[in-house]
DNA sequence: GCTATAATGTTATAGTATAACACTTAAAAG
DNA sequence: CTTTTAAGTGTTATACTATAACATTATAGC
């Protein structure tokens, strides 16, 4: 194990986030590394952009980066890299914003549960095995094998209820 | 009150969907008078069409029956449609595949909770208290105040099932 | 080094959604 | 009943999101 548990809650403004994104990268290649496959410098560096802030990002706001930094970066650079990403669980997908946003424990399989502040844009995941019970029982009921579970939850995040 | 409780659960393949969709015109109609608001004959024909079974549609599949039928046809036309639809709770999106689905008991505000059927496609629309309590509880634990849950559970029907 | 494979570059296009303005129809006011 | 006003729809153009298909380059294993 090379991580302590990662953040899961919404983070002070001014927390060290350099910390965050290098811990991030760490667990990424160390990841990688377990699994035989391949951290490239662009799938890095599409990570580490996704990392940028836990504020999800558009496909189409890394391209922007990606082109001052790379002759040719074109969509499926982008879409490429965060599919190898979203694979091995180090991005999720944001379906009702069309955004990505890194994930803090990746070794962990899990559908993303994600509260969303509808004021700073910031997302925190969650994985409240609560929630993921009662949707199993509600699912049963139905008769219904769950697969992959989205929750995207929107709403106020607790610095944003305050200054409101 | 004009109607008894509607579906919440995977229909029969063989079950008496005039009916539901009959019943989710009604339901339309009268929530219309009661906000004073119009179900234009565009508007009725488009929630027709969500209805035409409980598999989601595409916008631009609903578009291309609108097309067949009225001169001039075009995005915004279906877009608005369903803008109005579903700013009275008639029709729900569903984030994940950017489709949309006719509710069955619009009355009662509420975000939407999915079952969707990798399979076959077909979606069901739960709201389960339980589901929504430990998504409320969770989001308290972490100070967030919580608006619009979304909830798109993918996996597999019970008629998927059998068949497997 | 050679070969097979994985990754990326490159061009084109598909799929989803909205902006902006013109026109028509229906409701409200007189 | 007509005028006025607002709501709804038509129409054109365009923005945003994502993938297909094929060429080229880089990497890993032999």
């Amino acid at each position: 194990m090379r991580q302590a548990a990662p953040t899961t809650t919404f983070m002070d403004t001014g927390h060290d986030h350099a910390h965050c994104l290098d811990e991030a990268l760490d667990r990424a290649a160390a990841l990688c590394a377990d699994r035989g496959v391949r951290l490239t410098a662009l799938r890095r560096r599409v990570l580490e952009l996704v990392w940028g802030g836990h504020k999800p990002l558009g496909a189409y706001d890394i391209l922007e980066t990606l082109k001052a930094e790379r002759r040719g970066a074109a969509p499926p650079t982008v879409y490429r890299a965060l599919d190898f990403l979203r694979t091995h669980g180090l991005v999720h997908r944001i379906e009702s914003q069309n955004s990505f946003v890194g994930c803090p424990d990746p070794n962990k399989p899990h559908g993303g549960q994600f509260l969303i502040c509808r004021t700073c844009g910031l997302a925190a995941e969650l994985n409240d095995s609560g929630v993921d019970q009662a949707i199993r029982k509600s699912a049963a009921k139905a008769g219904f094998s769950v697969g992959r579970p989205i929750i995207e939850i929107q709403g106020l995040c607790p610095h944003c209820r305050k200054k409101g």
